[in-house]
DNA sequence: GTACATTCCGTACTTCACTACGGAGACAAT
DNA sequence: ATTGTCTCCGTAGTGAAGTACGGAATGTAC
């Protein structure tokens, strides 16, 4: 299963990716073309899948393709020493970004058990509350 | 201050928002655009603030302009049962990414310890850690 | 009353992450 | 060997949320 015998179209169904979302990766760099036989067909093998996996679940950990392009270098790269210094900044990002959601996640909470309390006042207090003071 | 006495200009910067993504926002309807007068110069109040910074503020809660419209078309309509529904869809996002995002955090915590301690394998373990996990 | 800043309005450009399209060539099944 | 599906490659379009540009009119300051 490791040895190149998997067509794009078999990667982007194994990854649950479209095939032109891999070819834009790959011009992007994100993703490795293998080279491709005289007149015939790129093979791939299940490293593409699990690169694509980790690119799709960096995504939604609110990476940008910038950034994960970033965090695959730490896959890429040799040195330690960088790698550990691309993993804590990367870590600070994902601090800040946790800090962030949790605020929204206060003040989303607040509304909603403000709407519960059936002592609200005559207007919505979610849209009371985002009318008035600066955050 | 409640009178029609604002420039687009002044309210701009009285909203922190660029003059244009308020010309934006009036294509969206967003933003409504008080009458010209003859060969004039349209006027503002604070409430067109208020409804900018409001915008701002759903925003930063991780609503889209589409979103927001909604919002704000609930605002004279007293459907605050809406207004919630809407709320707690925003939170279940927030919920989701915020688990997501302290799973990566906690690997990102691991493979820097494991780099600390000198026993890190031969190579990254990112990828290993992250593609398996079925998230 | 002239210089400079703003407003108005439309159109076009930007970035991000894809998605679609079109035509030629390749491969697999019948 | 013909049909049909895939691959390859380039270019172009999408949608969200603005941002930039340019020319004419209008407002303000000196």
């Amino acid at each position: 299963m490791s040895n190149q015998t998997m067509t794009i179209g078999q990667v982007a169904a194994a990854a649950d990716v479209h095939v032109e979302t891999i070819r834009y990766y790959q011009r992007l760099g994100l993703v490795g073309e293998p080279p491709r036989p005289l007149g015939g067909i790129r093979r791939y093998d299940d490293t593409t899948v699990a690169r694509l996996r980790f690119i799709k679940r960096a995504q939604q950990l609110g990476f940008a393709l910038d950034e994960v392009r970033h965090l695959l270098a730490l896959e890429d790269g040799q040195s330690c020493r960088e790698t550990r210094a691309l993993a804590e900044k990367k870590l600070a990002v994902i601090d800040t970004r946790l800090s962030d959601l949790r605020r929204m996640q206060k003040s989303l909470k607040t509304l909603i058990a403000e709407c519960d309390s059936g002592k609200r006042p005559r207007a919505c207090p979610i849209i009371a509350t985002l009318t008035k003071a600066d955050y």
